[in-house]
DNA sequence: AAATTCTTTATAAAATCTTTATACAAACAA
DNA sequence: TTGTTTGTATAAAGATTTTATAAAGAATTT
């Protein structure tokens, strides 16, 4: 077998690692190994793997928090191993983007089918954590944005509007998603906010502000993100 | 909850069919049940859902069998459910392309977390709703409008008017209807905004906006979309 | 405390919608 | 024919809504 894909463990547990270190490598995978969570975001941002196995028991971060940052950028498999069986557990890290959740003690050859599973359904997506529109360029990975190669100074804010344009080029986003996603379900109606803040996007990455050509305004209806040619 | 998406069940017992379609269609989903594995093929590819839930224990073939046949051509998610646990069968199963294995008695949560986890993977490329009429073409995904492939600027009204003629290509559709469609029932005696908005949008889109071809005038009674050939 | 960021207010400008005015075309009757 | 009625097309003025931006105050972070 030499299917020479990698694959991240995240997982604090030294025994755990090694089993899942000699299972993974004698069945021709490629391994690379964290042992808490921070080390785990680190090494995925620095190294991409093709999968990760995400441990959610973590000492440092959950690893539900874990999840949902990798899933900023990272959009290949995440397979959960947990000694949690509990429903609530399970169904709150399928709906943060997990595409499998493991109960442990777990069986070597399911672990295994599981992720050949896995790997299979999703060649088709490529991992772009870098989002190229004309001369900005957003990375997700690190969260950091630059313009003419220039770092550009985002607020917290200000990024999560711009990511959440570039994830969606070329859509019309309303008004009403663009407040329920950045801000929150409560803020669906504070539109004011939007303008000064698309006001301040556009004072940082246009061109030339008064005439956008990368956030478009579709009056009555909410915003576009295009990346020019 | 609207996700609308069409889940297949193809399972011998009544008893977990029902529940499968009470949990599913409460949850936004539409079903389509097959009580053997000869009439689940049949359906399946006479109507090919979103996703199908294959119980492997089938009374005429066996599931696994099923699920070959399935995976000749069919790429969208299969989840088995199966009263049997052991090893074999769930490695035989994943093998074979079923995206995920769920032991039952399941869980319902989880169930419905594993389908919502699973099509969100199968949506790889969402495939733009275009409707193309002549030279012509709406995106309902991006809202956009292109004309000879230049892209044209509808205001909000004008765009839910000519999406409301394209979503009806060849049908009359009546001033009342039109009116409270895009502005609301207390507009339905305000025939004066049609005519204005219709003016306006043929001289973005027809090619000779005083002899149109796409927007045509049924005195009278409306107006009528055509796609030209 | 200082700096930064977020929220709110105020106001000008832009875009869009509504209304008015007028012209045209077809159907019909005298 | 000629004139009248009914329905439609279009431009343009006026009204309204929506948006952009600066800047002040409040809250938060460093």
């Amino acid at each position: 077998m030499n299917n020479s894909a990698e694959i991240l463990i995240i997982d604090d547990e030294a025994q755990i690692r090694k089993l899942l270190e000699i299972t993974l490598q004698s069945n021709g995978y490629k391994t690379n190994e964290a042992v808490n969570a921070k080390d785990g975001l680190i090494t995925a941002a620095s190294h991409p793997p093709d999968l990760i196995l995400l441990d959610i028991g973590l000492p440092d971060i959950s690893g539900h928090q874990v999840l949902k940052q990798l899933r900023e950028w990272y959009n290949k498999p995440i397979l959960i191993l947990s000694v949690q069986s509990d429903e609530e557990n399970i169904v709150r890290a399928l709906d943060h983007g997990a595409n499998d959740y493991l109960v442990k003690p777990f069986r070597t050859g399911e672990l295994l089918a599981r992720i050949r599973s896995a790997l299979r359904a999703s060649i088709t997506e490529e991992n772009d954590a870098v989002i190229d529109c004309g001369h900005v360029q957003i990375d997700l990975v690190t969260r950091t944005v630059k313009k003419n190669k220039e770092p550009v100074k985002l607020t917290a804010t200000e990024y999560n509007l711009l990511s959440l344009f570039a994830k969606n080029e070329g859509k019309v986003l309303t008004h009403q998603y663009l407040l329920r996603e950045v801000w929150g379900p409560g803020y669906i109606s504070q539109s004011q906010y939007l303008r000064v803040f698309i006001a301040q996007l556009r004072k940082k990455i246009e061109t030339d502000a008064n005439r956008p050509e990368i956030i478009l305004t579709e009056s009555g209806v909410g915003y576009r993100f295009v990346a020019k040619e």
